[in-house]
DNA sequence: CTAATTATTGTTATAAGTACAATAATTAAC
DNA sequence: GTTAATTATTGTACTTATAACAATAATTAG
C-alpha cells in the first residue's frame, strides 16, 4: 500500500551536463559550447541536455556530448548532481554532471545541433556561463583536483608520450604552485613509466626524453602493494 | 525557440537516500530501516523517499531522514546519483544519495512513518536490502573510505573525547588491516589533538588518556601549510 | 604485593622529502 | 668548429617519515 499518490511526483525532468577536460599548452582546459537556443541564447555553456525518459544516465551523457560536439568514445565519470528548484528558468530540472579526461590532440570537436560554436577554454579563464554552469564547472574541477592527487588519471590528459616536464607542469597548473624539478622526479620514481629512445622535437634546446604510462603494469604493481599513486 | 516539446520530459520522479554512518564497539555501522510498505515490504533498506516537486535536495534528505528515523541536525553530504531506468519497479525514479557521519551515542533514533524498525548494522554485516540499496550503500562506503584517507572526518564518527586506540581501530576496521600502535601514534603526531587529564573509565587495565580534536585549530594550521591530513 | 593487561615511549634501520648544486646534451649564433 | 644560452638530468646533504620490534609505565584483580 502506498502512503500518497505516487504519480504526483512525476513532474520533473533530468538533464546531464558534460565537463570535458583536456590539457594543452601547459594548461588544463574545459570544452565549452555556445548556445544558439533559449534560454541563455548566445551564452557559453557546458555541453548538456535533457535525458530521455527511458535512457540510462551514462548513455545520455555520451549521446548528448556527441550530438553537441561530435565527441565519442570518451570514458565518462559521474561527478555531482545539482537540484536547486530554481536552477532552470522553465521548470524543475535536476542535472547530473559527468566528466571526462581526454587527450585534446587525439580528438576533433565540431559544433552541431543547437551548439553554435565549441571551444577549449583554460580552466582559470572561464567566462560567465549559462544557468549554474560556473558552479557546476568549478565544483567538478575541484573533484578533478582531488582525483589528480589520488589516482593516476593525469595520464588520461597527457599525450601518449610525454616529457617529465609536461607531467610536472600539469600539476603546477592544477594546483597553481611551482615545483622543484629534481624533487618531482624523485616523487614519481616509483610510478612505472616506460622510457623511450624517442626525444622531444622542434625545441630550441636540449630535447627531453619521452615517457609513457602503462595502466596494466601500474595496476599489477598496485595489487601487489608495490606501488601507490599519491601526489 | 525550443527544439522539441519540453514538457515531454517531465515524466520522472526523484528520491533521496540517506546513508548514516556511525562508529561503536570498534565497528563502522550504517543506519537501516525496515520497510512496512510495498514495494519490498519487510525488507531492510536505507532511509529514503521521494522528493517534493519544489523541494531542494539537501532539504529533502534532511526531511526524509527525520520522518523515518527521528534524526535531525546532521550534516549531509551528497554522494552519488543512481538512475538506471529499471531500478524502481513502479516507474522512472532517479535517486540522489546523501551521507552523514554521526556520533551514535549523541543521537537517539526511533522508527516512524512507514519505517517499522531502525537498526545500526556493521558495514561488513549488511543483509540483502530493498531496491539497489546494497549497491548504493557499498558505493557510499567506498566514498567514505576515500574521504577517511584525505580529510579529518574520522572525528565526526569518534566520540568527542576518544582514546588513541579507538582512533586506530576505526581505521583498522574501515580498511580491514592491522596497524602497529607505536607507528600509528607517530603517523598522527602532527594532527593537533588536545590531550585531557581525564582518562578512560570502566576498563580492567591501565586506562588510556582521552583526546579531542579541534576543527578550527586544525584548519588554521592547514591554511598555514603546517598540517595536512593523510592516512 | 604480584600477575595480568594494556598504554606509552624508545631504538634502529630504511625510505622519502627538501633545498640547492653540479653536470650533460642540444641549438643557435658567430 | 667553437662558444654561449638553454633546458634536461643527476647528485649531495640534511631533515622527516615509515616500519619492525623492544622496553617501560600505569592500572586492575586477586
Amino acid at each position: 500500500m502506498y502512503r500518497i499518490d505516487f504519480s504526483d511526483f512525476f513532474s520533473s525532468a533530468f538533464s546531464v551536463d558534460c565537463i570535458i577536460f583536456g590539457y594543452s599548452e601547459d594548461k588544463i582546459k574545459a570544452l565549452l559550447i555556445k548556445r544558439s537556443v533559449k534560454p541563455f541564447e548566445n551564452y557559453w555553456a557546458v555541453p548538456g541536455d535533457l535525458v530521455y525518459p527511458d535512457e540510462d544516465l551514462p548513455q545520455a551523457a555520451e549521446r548528448v556530448l556527441f550530438e553537441l560536439t561530435g565527441l565519442k568514445n570518451v570514458e565518462m565519470h559521474q561527478s555531482e548532481t545539482f537540484g536547486n528548484p530554481n536552477r532552470h528558468p522553465e521548470g524543475r530540472v535536476i542535472t547530473i554532471s559527468y566528466f571526462a579526461l581526454i587527450r585534446i590532440e587525439d580528438f576533433e570537436v565540431k559544433a552541431s545541433s543547437w551548439a553554435e560554436e565549441v571551444s577549449w577554454v583554460p580552466i582559470f579563464d572561464i567566462p560567465q556561463l549559462a544557468f549554474d554552469h560556473n558552479h557546476i564547472l568549478n565544483s567538478t574541477f575541484n573533484l578533478l583536483c582531488q582525483k589528480l592527487q589520488n589516482d593516476p588519471i593525469c595520464f588520461d590528459l597527457l599525450p601518449e608520450r610525454f616529457t617529465l616536464n609536461e607531467f610536472q607542469k600539469l600539476f603546477e597548473y592544477a594546483f597553481q604552485v611551482e615545483m622543484d624539478k629534481a624533487n618531482f622526479r624523485k616523487k614519481i620514481k616509483n610510478i612505472p613509466l616506460v622510457a623511450h629512445e624517442e626525444k622531444q622535437k622542434n625545441v630550441k634546446h636540449r630535447p627531453a626524453k619521452l615517457f609513457s604510462f602503462n595502466k596494466e603494469t601500474f595496476e599489477k604493481l598496485t595489487e601487489l602493494g608495490d606501488c601507490r599513486f599519491r601526489m
